[in-house]
DNA sequence: TGTACATCAGTGAACGCGCGTTCACTGATGTAC
DNA sequence: TGTACATCAGTGAACGCGCGTTCACTGATGTAC
C-alpha cells in the first residue's frame, strides 16, 4: 500500500478528495473509497459519522491546506520586498510557477466542485464555501489597496472586483486546464492577470 | 403545470439542465425528474435509450443555446460599428447587460459542472465540451487579431490567452456569484475584462 | 370516404444491484492505582 | 510490577430504499390506397 505510514483517516480524504473533483460527490461512493484505502464500510464510519461529515472535512482541509500556500507565497514574496507592487507581481510570478510545476496540472478546486452541487450539501458547508472566497477576496483586497497608496491606479476599477478577479481567473482557469488537457492555461492566466495588474498600476 | 404547451422532452431537458447544475448528474435521478414533468420512467425511456443520452442532449443543447446568444450579440454589436475594437467593446458591454438582466443570475454553466464531473461521462461527451471550449477561443481570438491590425497591442501578450481569459473570468464568475450569492459579480467581471481589453489595445 | 396499417408518445410492473447507515462486537494499546 | 478498566481503531453482518434499465403492452394520430 502507498500511504501504508499515514492514518487512515488522511488517506480517506486522499481518496474521496481526487474521486470528488473528477466524479463529483453524489458519485463518490464510500465503498469505492474504502476498497481503495483497504478498510471496511465500518472502519469509515469510525472516522466520519455520515458522509456530510467527510464532505465538511474534505472542505475544511481544502481551506487549511489553500491558506497556507497562499500565506506560504506571501511570505517568500514580500520577505526582501517591501514595495507593495513588487511583492504583489512577485506572488503572483511564485503562485504560477507553483501552477507550472505540478506534473499533472491542478487536481481541481473543491469550491468549484460542491458550488455545482451545493444542494447536496447542508448549511454549513455552504456557509464554509462562501467564507472561502470571502477570506480570499480580503487578502487580495487589502494588498491592491496598499499599493494604490503608492501607485494610483491609471484606470478606474473597484479593487474588489480586481480582487476577485484573480479568484475567478483561477478557477476559470482550472475548468479550461482541464477540459482542454492543456495544463499550461492556468498559470498563463495567472501571469496574464499580472500583466493587468502592472498595467493597472504602472501603465501601459 | 407551467410548460404545458412545450413537448415532454423540452420538459425533461428543462428540469434536468436545472437539477445538474445545483445537485450534479449523478445526483439528478430520473425519478425526480418524470416526478416534476409529470411522466411515467418509461416516458421517460422513450426519449432517452439512457441516462447518458439525457447528458449528451444537455450539453448540445446548452452549447448551441450560448452559441445562438453569442451570435445575436455580435450581430448587434458590430451592426453600425465597422470599428473591430468598438465592436467587441459593445460585445461584452452587451454581455455585461444581458448577465445582470437575468432575474435570478446565471443559472450555472454545464460545461464547468461537467468538467467537475468528467469521469461520468463517456469521451464523446467530454469531447464536446472541449469542442466548445475551443470554438469560443477561436471566435475570440480572431477578433482580436483583427482589433490588433489597428491598434497594436500596448502589452506584449497572447491574443490566445487574452481570448481564454474571457471564457475563464465568466466560468469563474459564474462559480463566484453563486458561492456569494451575488448576482452582480459576473457582469462585473465582464465589464472588468472589458476595461482590460481597453487598456491593453488604446492605453491607459 | 372507408379501411388497414404504421408510427408516436407514452403506460405499468418487475428486476437486481449498490448505496448509506446501524448495531453488536473485538483486539491492541494506554492509563490509574 | 500487576491488575482493572478505558479508549482507539477498527470488523462483520444485516437493513431497506432508491436507482437505472427492461419488457410487453396501449391508445391516439397519421398515411396509403
Amino acid at each position: 500500500m502507498q500511504h501504508a505510514r499515514t492514518g487512515k483517516r488522511e488517506q480517506i480524504l486522499d481518496v474521496a478528495g481526487l474521486s470528488v473533483v473528477e466524479k463529483g460527490f453524489a458519485a463518490t461512493s464510500i465503498e469505492e473509497i474504502i476498497a481503495e484505502v483497504g478498510i471496511t464500510k465500518s472502519g469509515f464510519f469510525y472516522h466520519f459519522s455520515d458522509k456530510n461529515e467527510l464532505a465538511k472535512a474534505l472542505l475544511q482541509r481544502y481551506i487549511d491546506m489553500e491558506e497556507a500556500i497562499f500565506h506560504d507565497i506571501e511570505a517568500r514574496a514580500y520577505e526582501l520586498n517591501e514595495d507593495p507592487l513588487h511583492g504583489f507581481l512577485i506572488s503572483l510570478k511564485l503562485l504560477a510557477e507553483l501552477l507550472e510545476d505540478l506534473p499533472n496540472g491542478h487536481p481541481g478546486c473543491l469550491i468549484a466542485s460542491y458550488c455545482y452541487q451545493s444542494r447536496l450539501f447542508s448549511a454549513d458547508i455552504r456557509d464554509l464555501n462562501a467564507r472561502a472566497l470571502m477570506s480570499w477576496r480580503a487578502r487580495f483586497q487589502q494588498q491592491l489597496e496598499r499599493i494604490a497608496e503608492t501607485y494610483p491606479p491609471r484606470i478606474e476599477v473597484d479593487l474588489a472586483d480586481v480582487a476577485d478577479m484573480l479568484s475567478a481567473i483561477a478557477d476559470g482557469g482550472i475548468i479550461l486546464s482541464r477540459v482542454l488537457h492543456d495544463k499550461t492555461i492556468l498559470p498563463r492566466q495567472v501571469m496574464l492577470y499580472r500583466q493587468f495588474v502592472k498595467a493597472l498600476f504602472v501603465g501601459t
